[in-house]
DNA sequence: CTGAGGTGGTGAGAGAGTCTGACCAACTCG
DNA sequence: CGAGTTGGTCAGACTCTCTCACCACCTCAG
């Protein structure tokens, strides 16, 4: 694990890179109440509102955890939890109007440093990466 | 950041899917008393020793969590700390016996993981993924 | 060769994030 | 209906990280 450099480090090298400039942005936005904790649970809330569990499973942490960062985003205004519909123990955490902001915040920062790695690499290459990448998701990813 | 998977969320699945890989691999290998947090800092030791505060920058880390850490991974028998013959303030943390043998049982789980994902991707476009990766590190990886 | 500023490292204390274990309430289905 | 499953909470502990403060040793200009 340690000399040669291996894929998985290869990944997690830019992975943190944007994810820095993702809160660096946001905090440059107002946002500078949002921790890196609770950015990777509410980067996974669907647009139709998810249940905590879901949450959990998805950012791979228990759901004690989850229910906490989503308490601390639920309290700085970024999401809200209605009761599902469907069924009478589940709450669904949805995105608030603050958290909208923060999303449109945070999508611009990403579209820039997508850009400078698109100027880095090359629009074939960064179409390969994103390509391949969205292929390995197959088989890496529990969720789909 | 939320709907459409951005590049950052990508790279983040298989790196965390190998890392849990490479987590039951050590711990099915006894090398269980392993923290990811640890292994974090481990992973950038170089072979010849590395300082303290190097360990910190790479990991993007305070040197007193970075020296918290090696802290354990010395009682754990992981890792030496000997003078830095250069430096009489400075101290190289060094990989241990127990540490090296850790090292090439990860290095075995990272092949397996590997082979499986050239499996799914083909030589080719694995080649390609480990060549874009590399070429990425140039703008993401502040240390070379 | 000496004193000022920089660098390597430690110590103490606090706060965030995570986990396990125990538990309750609502759902599902034979 | 009753047994087992699932969504979620509560409590307590541990790990990780940070900031502030500090010391020892190094470097280098004068």
């Amino acid at each position: 694990m340690t000399e040669a450099l291996n894929v998985g480090l290869l990944l997690f090298l830019p992975y943190r890179a944007m994810e820095t400039r993702v809160f660096e942005g946001l905090a440059a936005a107002g946002f500078d109440d949002f921790t890196p904790a609770q950015a990777r649970v509410f980067q996974r809330i669907a647009s139709t509102g998810s249940r905590l569990t879901e949450l959990a499973a998805q950012a791979g942490i228990t759901k004690q955890s989850a229910g906490f960062l989503v308490d601390q985003l639920e309290r700085a205004g970024y999401v809200e939890r209605v009761p599902d519909p469907a069924d009478g123990r589940a709450r669904l955490v949805r995105i608030a109007e603050r958290g909208a902001r923060s999303v449109e915040a945070s999508r611009r920062v990403v579209a820039e440093v997508e850009a400078e790695w698109t100027a880095h690499l090359g629009e074939r290459r960064m179409r390969q990466l994103r390509d391949i990448l969205t292929d390995l998701r197959e088989i890496t990813d529990p969720w789909r």
